[in-house]
DNA sequence: ATTGATCCTTACGTTCACGTAAGCTTTTGG
DNA sequence: CCAAAAGCTTACGTGAACGTAAGGATCAAT
């Protein structure tokens, strides 16, 4: 049976090692990241009792670890993109009330789109340098096949394109 | 006047704090990769003797803590990445030499062409990533300058694009 | 020969990001 | 209701990647 009820909902809540499972991580880390701030503290939960997380808390928790390895973060940095992005979801709350006047939506808005573009910054230049990379890689393993093949061609079909056996072949030279 | 020559050549070499900061590091860091086994012990130094590099070697280290950072790989990582690129040189200093017979020489290539292959598929993984996340933030990044958009239009031209100062606009409502 | 500046080795210290263990409480299946 | 499983807190341990300090040796320029 599922552990608990979120009180209104009817999606189990998850435990925290369940959690852990479904995140691919374990319970230590998720209540570290708590501990350093990274995560919100399991709402409303009196010390010594067991946290409980929704469905959605997977994802969240996905998409940090994917930050973290993606681009190499401290806890600490990610911390500050997290932070921007509960801001946007605060955003989103605001802006779904009807009662914001434009100006302030507007607002809103443009906070908004500076984070993203902060982080969109910071994700565009290591992927150009990634990129970057990529094609030296690319270049220098043309340059490797094309020697290939030119031997091969010299060498008139003498050995096929598995890796050759220790057998001698009667060559140039 | 330059520290030393290689008593060969006459380009004049480097001291390791030099070479730190051509390459944005430290000394420490630099004996500390040695000592793990990353850089390989500068050459012929009685203990006790201060280090000497070559130009050749600033390029070899920022190429290091380049792949360090962009793939975010652990020392240990780097140092088995690294035994492949020694390979590869290997392999292109013996390709130099005529007295190759064609059927090493081709084990040579497949070898080398090994080597870039695993490298390529770990660079192109992490790459395609990144690249995923930055269509994502892309794709937020439109949405949110679309609903700007929509906004402004809808009350016709009442502010500019600049960040809105706290006026009071006669809108809506 | 002397003197700063830089370097050497050795060794202990530090930060980050957790792992692990202990002792106890909560939760849950039966 | 009761035991086993999972969780809680607290605290100490750990590996990676260096930082820092001590005490002495080297090096380039004077």
């Amino acid at each position: 049976m599922p552990p608990s009820r979120p009180a209104d909902a009817d999606t189990p809540m998850l435990r925290i090692g369940d959690l852990a499972k479904l995140a691919e991580t374990t319970p230590r880390t998720i209540r570290y990241y708590e501990e350093v701030g990274l995560l919100p503290e399991a709402a409303e939960r009196p010390s010594g009792q067991h946290r409980l997380y929704s469905r959605a808390e997977v994802e969240r928790l996905r998409e940090v670890m994917r930050l973290k390895e993606l681009l190499g973060l401290t806890l600490e940095e990610l911390k500050t993109i997290l932070a921007a992005e509960e801001a946007r979801a605060e955003v989103r709350a605001q802006l779904k009330r009807e009662d914001v006047p434009p100006a302030r939506r507007r607002e809103l808005l443009e906070e908004a789109r500076g984070h993203i573009d902060r982080q969109l910054e910071l994700v565009r230049h290591r992927a150009a340098e990634l990129a970057k990379l990529q094609d030296e890689l690319s270049e220098t393993r043309k340059r490797v096949r094309r020697r290939i093949r030119e031997l091969d061609a010299r060498s008139e079909g003498a050995f096929p394109p598995e890796p050759p056996l220790p057998a001698v072949i009667e060559g140039g030279s």
